[in-house]
DNA sequence: CTGAAAGCGCTTACAG
DNA sequence: CTGAAAGCGCTTACAG
């Protein structure tokens, strides 16, 4: 008779229990063993060893990780896995999970606030010892429960909404800000700025950005200039071409992050004129357009770094009160940055 | 004075019992209305959900897992998750996931045999329902114990070594042979391949494609217009610059993946005569480069979906033998790999 | 050097 | 409708 009790849990395991059996020893000897710890003699030790092999025994780091209160396991919340602005930063954040002995777990929120709330409440009730979230909801008050249980949090690329952490920024605003002057500095006076979502901070920042150049030139902003919104290319190629035609077009565009430049690049590549183009974002092969692409750099592994050091730091008991830290970006000039104003 | 039992468990959080305690019912009560289990009076279930929320209880997914003995997680291995070409792979397999109700934990391998290992065990050793692996090492007989005792495991990309198991993979050998072929109609007779490490089974399945298209048109192939290595920019470079000097330079080069393509494009931007070349992998601005990028594209989404779709099969206890599928490739002709020869 | 008992926070199987 | 007891697979605290 098939034993029903375990039949269909976990295919049968062997767990410590019946490696002790086996061993003819008792349950605290073989988890010296499986542990490295000592006190235990040679030949009894190999005994364990051997029942080990036979069975093909793996500890359950499930049940120790209930019994030790620390589960050795991080989570990130992120817009997209598959961005290649998010990427190397959830890479940079799983090679300090690693130098710390944690396993990561990690999620798209696809830019919905309900689904970044799903998924970080997922893995707190998974216990992570500490959560990593790139924000896109603008309310994190769901956390606080969690945060004031224990888990340490760490907010990236956007701050946490109506709550106070730790949060690690791109300095957004000053880097559209040089952008545009940039731009104004290669005498364009009509500069159009093409971002994300308007409850994306990083998108109001960047404008705000624009609007503080655009002022310390003296130069006028035209509503027609700005349009913010999905980053999906229909959107943008509109948005572009609005702005590049009519009997006032703007001489160059600022784009507000990587995915707006991609577009803005091939809008420009079919327009009649030359555009200057400055992009928030640097991404692969701009310097291999032509014209090559100018941008405000981030350092999303520098960004992902620094947030889960900083959770690590919280995780071995560092209490002080929670910090905003911000990166400074880099302009690249590349070319396209640094065509004039076609003549009107 | 403190409980220094529970001091610094899980920062003290509060357990059913906790809420069983206040609420002054019983721990089944609480574990019914914590799981919507019908059999609670209204007013029962009410004193039950304040004391809840009194408390901030998260039910202990953990504990209910090691009970439960499926733990609604699955692992993935890759080689790099900050890659273009893994990155949406690791999306895509996310997204079933999700689908399923399971969380994703990943790690990558670094194409270190002994890391893909010890993140894959690490994987096994949470009680994964399932692995998916992208292998790096080419032996993983060290997976066999973990799949008898009932880890669904599958491979994406590259073949298991020494282990029977599902695999999913992209027609290398076809994609490479095709975009040869496409070469030799365009009138090339001495076309190099740059591919990765020999011990990569797409590297060598892709050279083995190279070969048979040599081989039908009746080419012979010089020994010097093979490199197999890292791929590493400054390897690449070299090899490219190799093939594309001397006396009888190459006038064409086959790149055998993204990152050498890139690579390739910045040698061939560079030369003093125009290069053919087609990449293996699309690229994202593949479309923009001028030349544009004549590639052979995977659907790197597609094979990702199908292996985590074939896992979830598997998980609902489908037993099939293991299979091999095989997803086609496309050969995109964008102009760089319809530039004819150089004349001599 | 070794092991029996209790417990981590849940769910299961049962009894009332 | 409700709950006490046993158990998931480990570790902890102790005793021998």
């Amino acid at each position: 008779m098939a034993d029903t009790n375990t039949q269909y849990r976990y295919g049968n395991r062997p767990t410590m229990k019946d490696v002790a059996a086996r061993a003819g020893v008792g349950l605290k000897t073989v988890s010296r063993v499986v542990n490295g710890e000592p006190g235990v003699t040679p030949d009894t030790e190999r005994r364990v060893q051997e029942a080990i092999t036979a069975l093909g025994f793996r500890r359950n780091d499930s049940a120790r990780i209930l019994r030790k209160g620390r589960t050795a396991s991080i989570g990130l919340v992120l817009e997209d896995l598959a961005d290649p602005f998010y990427a190397p930063l959830n890479r940079a954040v799983e090679e300090v999970a690693r130098a710390h002995g944690a396993l990561l777990i990690n999620g798209s929120s696809a830019e919905d606030p309900e689904r970044e709330r799903e998924l970080a409440l997922a893995f707190c009730a998974r216990r992570v010892d500490g959560l990593i979230v790139i924000p896109a909801g603008d309310d994190h008050r769901y956390l606080e429960p969690e945060i004031t249980a224990g888990i340490a949090t760490v907010f990236v690329d956007r701050p946490a909404g109506r709550l106070t952490a730790d949060v690690v920024l791109s300095d957004s605003f000053g880097g559209a800000r040089d952008g545009v002057a940039h731009l104004v500095a290669h005498g364009h006076r009509r500069i159009g700025f093409i971002g994300d979502q308007a409850h994306i901070h990083t998108a109001t920042e960047r404008l705000r950005g624009y609007h503080a150049a655009m002022r310390a030139a003296g130069l006028p902003v035209d509503e027609s200039w700005v349009s913010l919104g999905p980053t999906a290319p229909d959107r943008v190629r509109a948005a572009a071409e609005a702005m590049l035609s009519g009997p006032r077009p703007v001489t160059a565009l600022f784009a507000g992050n990587n995915r707006v430049t991609v577009t803005a690049v091939r809008v420009i590549a079919a327009a009649a004129r030359p555009v200057a183009l400055v992009g928030f974002d640097d991404f692969e092969l701009a310097d291999l357009l032509s014209p090559a692409v100018t941008v405000v750099a981030q350092d999303p592994a520098r960004l992902g770094r620094t947030a889960a050091e900083r959770l690590f730091r919280r995780l071995d008991g560092v209490t002080e009160p929670p910090r905003r830290v911000e990166l400074p970006t880099r302009l690249i000039p590349r070319g396209s940055g640094e065509i004039p104003p076609a003549e009107d």
